[in-house]
DNA sequence: ATAAAAAATGAAAACGTTTACACAGGAGTC
DNA sequence: GACTCCTGTGTAAACGTTTTCATTTTTTAT
């Protein structure tokens, strides 16, 4: 039973027609006879006959994958993202390659050489990152590239974000409203443009209300539970400088942080608010549920293939100079980890 | 500057060599001579020359790809698993392609295909269902495909699971050893193979502890949080007949089964004892911390593309007829989420 | 019935590789 | 100097498609 796998030759045989039929059969339908399409399906199913991709795709000069470069594929953040995309993909007759890079330059490089070798026809990247071959491209090749995530600034390659600035600014602006004045920060690393934008965001909330900055109040942390376990030791150590609420730039650390606070006896809200970042599914079970800036990971995924996929098939250049980067809305959802400044220490 | 990309043949011209040259400078470098294979070298520099992956698969009849069906990419659960094979095929020169299911069997045999179109090497099968063309195939016939994570029953292909029965078993032990004798259990989907192997470990521990098998205390969820919840709020809503100690199929529904119980007032562990499933890193950092048995994901991952590159390589049968499945070990870690029987109870 | 137009089909080129085979030339052996 | 053997290279076939172009067959108009 082991045989050969069946060609288009096969079909073409059994069916007494020629290969070039065939292939018409099978991708312009109306273009031939009622009767040979018959002959041909018949043959098609007698003999099992599947098209080789690889073949098609050769002579196509396309390849069917959008190839998708994620920092850390272990991490479940990028993983609902992914799953956007992967659905628009597939409706469009797309599949998606995944390229974890591990945030190793090397590794870009090596995925992003795929779009030169055929072996991707567009790639979205989610890492924040031009790799090097395309970064040294000249400026005005357009390659079949979308930015999500994380902007790149001065890149004019389509872009879909969120407005980290403004969320943050929002989520801090919360905290302010209820009256606090000693606010801290727990960042990404400080490498990454989130970091700087929410950073942002905090400091001009903190204006806004009149407060002034203290450096010594923002942690860098790297969006991890245990990073924000460490922030919350360190901000929340001494009693006398403790802030009274925090604003942290991920679930999982504000997570972290709450654990921190527990260990010294403090009450979430009573006597320290958070707010956290994301929107995860577990910052609404946590104990108490957290207060958060929700992320659309899904539509943001969703949008960044809606933008490639636009372009791919207009074959219109790989550009946002017209819109500019495409924005995703956030939404404060306000859940127990936040309340008003305790009356001692406002 | 938009040039056409160069092909083996301008290296070939460039270098005032045939294109035979050229590819064996590349793939058996010891036999072209030192001098052509650096004319060729500064040829292929020069032209900026990448080989076009899609001709060289036609030719060799390969894709180069590991197609990953999985059920859900969206979920969490898989990423680790994900991160494991993509690092041992990334090692291997092979790429992987993901394929979300849904759970839908059409796409699953959507990407079944994939294999008879060569646009895939291999498959690694997450969603615990053979594709409906591979199960239809003859018995002999060993398509090159490893199943993990879910066992499939009276399937011979390579298979890399944990030992589901034997860890639920132990971590309904440890509830039995804390003097528990009303222990309820939250199990997965009724359909789930992973179900039916926890529900009898779970029921072997009673059976071992002397207790009787109460099926009004066995609750089936999805695995979420939420159905966690749903199933907290089914069994602790009685205060007469309620549970001392609750085992479940997943850390996010043991999380459930917690928030429910706070609603009822009950403190975890000294009211009720409840163990997880799988280890996620949120169970560490809740409050309480889980009970829970470590899955470990990443090794599962590693350890299925491991039996897949072996027999690729080796081009051996995919059967685990000799071995039978690889058993990966699980680890039971105990925190603070269960305790011994509150004495009123006992 | 015939010419013209339209519809359906086939032959063959092309996509960019790898590799079996043939061949040229040089080194060694007698 | 003729023979073999080796080394390095080129020619051309093959992988399985799609598609252009030419050709055959059918339909329509006169």
């Amino acid at each position: 039973m082991n045989e050969k796998i069946a060609t288009i030759e096969d079909v073409a045989r059994h069916a007494g027609v020629s290969i070039a039929t065939v292939s018409r059969a099978l991708h312009k339908p109306d273009v031939v006879s009622e009767t040979t399409r018959e002959k041909v399906q018949t043959a098609i199913a007698a003999t099992g006959y599947t098209a080789n991709v690889m073949a098609r795709n050769l002579r196509l000069n396309r390849s069917g994958m959008i190839l998708l470069l994620v920092p850390d594929i272990g991490n479940p953040f990028f993983s609902a993202i992914l799953s956007g995309i992967e659905k628009g993909a597939s409706q469009a007759g797309y599949n998606v390659l995944i390229g974890d890079t591990q945030n190793d330059p090397e590794r870009e490089a090596t995925y992003a050489a795929y779009l030169r070798s055929n072996q991707a026809d567009a790639m979205i990247l989610l890492n924040g990152r031009l790799p090097a071959p395309l970064a040294n491209a000249p400026a005005n090749a357009t390659p079949p590239v979308v930015i999500a995530c994380e902007r790149i600034p001065g890149c004019a390659l389509p872009t879909v974000i969120i407005d980290n600035d403004e969320a943050s600014f929002i989520a801090t602006r919360h905290l302010t409203d209820f009256g606090h004045t000693r606010i801290a920060h727990v960042s990404g690393p400080s490498n990454n443009i989130l970091t700087i934008d929410r950073v942002a965001g905090y400091r001009r909330a903190l204006d806004a209300a009149d407060i002034g900055f203290d450096p010594a109040l923002v942690y860098r942390g790297d969006f991890s539970i245990d990073s924000g376990i460490a922030a919350g030791r360190a901000l929340l150590g001494d009693a006398k400088t403790r802030p009274t609420a925090i604003s942290c730039a991920s679930d999982g650390m504000a997570i972290g942080v709450i654990v921190a606070a527990k260990e010294y006896g403090l009450r979430i809200p009573e006597d320290l608010s958070v707010v956290g970042f994301d929107d995860i599914p577990h910052a609404a079970a946590y104990d108490p549920p957290i207060t958060t800036v929700r992320q659309p990971r899904r539509r943001l995924g969703e949008q960044a293939i809606t933008l490639l996929l636009d372009r791919l098939g207009a074959k219109a250049p790989f550009t946002n100079t017209e819109t500019g980067p495409a924005i995703i809305p956030t939404e404060l959802i306000i859940r127990q980890s936040s309340g008003p400044c305790p009356k001692t220490r406002a």
